[in-house]
DNA sequence: TACATGATGCCCT
DNA sequence: GGGCATCATGTAG
C-alpha cells in the first residue's frame, strides 16, 4: 500500500512561473485524490505546456468562463471537455492574472489501482489493462474520477483539498521534450515533456 | 437557436 | 491505421 506520509503538498510559489519550468517539474510528481476510505495515487510521467500567447491554448481566445481559471491564480484545477467523451486535467500556471497552464497527460498508477479499473470499465488481468488505466489525458482524467462540475477551479495545494500534487521523493533520471499532441495551431513547439523509457507514457499517434 | 469544431480513446481491421 | 462516438463552447445570425 501506497503511504500518504511521505508525500510533501507543492506549494502554490511552485505553480507560479513559466509553464515549461513546472511541466518539467512536475514529471515524478504524484497526483493524488482523496475520496471518503480510497486513496487514488498516480506517478505524472507526461505532461504538456500552455504558454501565454500560446496559439494552441485556451487561453489564446481571450478570457471566457470556460478558461477562466487559467487566468485566475497558480496551483488552480483547470478541466475541459472534449470531442463529446472526455475530461482533461490541467493546473493553472504563473500569476493572477496571466494564463498559462498545463495539461497531465499520463500517470503510473501508484495507489487505488482496482478503483481506477472500476472507474475506467476495465478488467484487471488483460493485456495491458494497467497501461490503459492512465496512459492518455482523457483516461487518466476518468481514472481520477475528474470531472469540470466537481473539479473545476479547485486548489492543489491546499491540504484539505481532495485534490492535490506531491513530492514523495522520488527523481527523474531522464526527462526528454518532444512536439505537443493532438493539436494543429503551434504544433510544431517542442512543449510535451515525458520521463524518458517509462511504459505509462502515451503513444504517439 | 443553430452549427462547426476540437489538448481523444475505443474498437475494429 | 482509420472510422466513429458524442457534447460544451464560441461565434454567427
Amino acid at each position: 500500500m501506497y503511504s500518504l506520509r511521505k508525500l510533501v503538498i507543492l506549494p502554490t510559489v511552485f505553480f507560479n512561473r513559466d509553464p515549461r519550468k513546472v511541466s518539467r517539474a512536475l514529471l515524478g510528481k504524484v497526483l493524488v485524490r482523496k475520496g471518503g476510505k480510497t486513496l487514488l495515487a498516480g506517478r505524472i510521467v507526461e505532461t504538456e505546456a500552455y504558454l501565454d500567447g500560446d496559439p494552441a491554448a485556451h487561453s489564446f481566445v481571450g478570457r471566457t468562463a470556460r478558461n477562466d481559471v487559467l487566468f485566475g491564480p497558480p496551483g488552480r484545477s483547470y478541466v475541459y471537455f472534449i470531442y463529446g467523451n472526455h475530461y482533461c486535467l490541467n493546473v493553472s500556471c504563473l500569476p493572477d492574472g496571466v494564463p498559462g497552464g498545463v495539461l497531465f497527460r499520463a500517470a503510473e498508477p501508484l495507489a487505488g489501482v482496482e478503483e481506477m479499473a472500476r472507474a475506467r470499465g476495465i478488467e484487471l488481468g488483460s493485456t495491458g489493462s494497467l497501461v490503459r488505466l492512465t496512459s492518455g489525458p482523457g483516461r487518466l482524467a476518468e481514472a481520477f474520477g475528474i470531472t469540470r462540475t466537481r473539479d473545476n477551479g479547485k486548489s492543489f495545494t491546499d491540504p484539505k483539498s481532495d485534490l492535490f500534487i506531491a513530492d514523495d521523493g522520488y527523481r527523474v533520471r531522464k526527462a526528454e521534450e518532444t512536439v505537443r499532441i493532438g493539436i494543429t495551431k503551434a504544433a510544431e513547439m517542442p512543449l510535451r515533456y515525458v520521463v524518458a523509457g517509462n511504459p505509462f507514457v502515451s503513444k504517439l499517434r
